[in-house]
DNA sequence: TTGATTAATAGACTGCGGTCAAGTAATTAA
DNA sequence: TTAATTACTTGACCGCAGTCTATTAATCAA
């Protein structure tokens, strides 16, 4: 057993390619206008290599244009003094902001996991549960503060912020500074 | 001009037959499961004729599952003395309690709404701004009654309220009458 | 060097949604 | 009866996601 027990080594240099490729490519003309073949094609790999890594494009994608997104301004900064009214006002308009590059492939995402109940598991492993976790940890903190009332229900008020925000993504109505302020002050005034 | 000008008259039954075929097909195996081809064949008709009357899929099936959907227990009652609350309440426990039939068309005619911007555009005229317009009137009254106060927006409200129906309903959480209690109560209270 | 093992490639294949074009059937007007 | 018009049928066609299989390439162990 062990690591690189035999066999041809994996070319780490595909996964990378391929990944690169899907990003630019869906980003430039769209979920649906790009074919797996095209991202192969421009990746210079077989288009079965990229079925030996990802189960689905769904898969592909989701993981190209995610990984990124873990780095910059994801989690909110909890080391400041700054009220929880605040954090997660701020919190919303970047995630807001971000989706002005990716609104367009998340809901590409979103549907894709409607039919396809693999995609599904990792797509709320790997993006939805994670960002129920901060809103609600940013909500109990909120609690602890006394900015929020203990008797409101943190995981209810989660899905109300999220979906509040998915329906307006889904339903592209504009996600805007102004409707993150709309949604705080519903919930803390 | 007028109605009958000339030519082969549109055989009324085709349709009658294809929407039927669509519904009993759909609920029964699943949207992603029946095929266009499938369908037109339950219904004794040709392919082509689906597409004469329909320009995708998704709209054979929102006409077919949601022109029922019209007729029973859609709007809530107005002419009660029952208060706001309890009215958006058992609206939405009636709502919840039919996506156990249809939830899972629901879903998928949300995704398809999402690569195809024509039904998109039909979905939304159709499906969503009818519900956003009856939950902003309850609300509304809600505020004419005193229940609310007529500090907060009834649109965002609404948005807020369709929102959570929708992230639950898209990531198969639970919709039973005791989320309808919890929007209600974090709306109200 | 030889074998076993695993990766990568190439290409055929399936089923789907949707389009297109040619032919046939049913109706109205002349 | 004939011509025009419109609905319906039939079957070919396209591009796509995903599967399958046979072949070739790279590595380790004997």
């Amino acid at each position: 057993m062990g690591e690189g027990a035999s066999g041809r080594p994996v070319n780490a240099e595909a996964g990378k390619a391929l990944k690169a490729a899907a990003l630019q490519l869906v980003r430039a003309n769209g979920y649906d206008n790009v074919s797996i073949a095209a991202i192969a094609k421009a990746a210079g790999v077989a288009r079965q290599t990229l079925y030996n890594r990802w189960a689905t494009k769904a898969d592909l994608i989701l993981e190209a244009v995610f990984e990124e997104t873990h780095n910059y301004a994801a989690e909110p900064d909890f080391d400041t003094d700054k009220d929880c009214r605040t954090l997660l006002e701020t919190f919303l308009v970047n995630v807001f902001n971000h989706l002005e590059i990716d609104g367009d492939t998340l809901r590409a995402l979103i549907a894709a996991a409607q039919h396809d109940s693999g995609f599904q598991a990792s797509f709320h492993a790997g993006f939805v549960k994670p960002r129920e976790r901060m809103i609600t940890a940013l909500l109990v903190r909120a609690q602890d503060t006394g900015e929020l009332p203990s008797s409101r229900n943190p995981e209810t008020i989660s899905t109300l912020i999220h979906g509040a925000f998915w329906y307006r993504l889904l339903n592209r109505g504009a996600l805007n500074p102004a409707f993150a302020r709309e949604i705080v002050s519903n919930i803390f005034d």
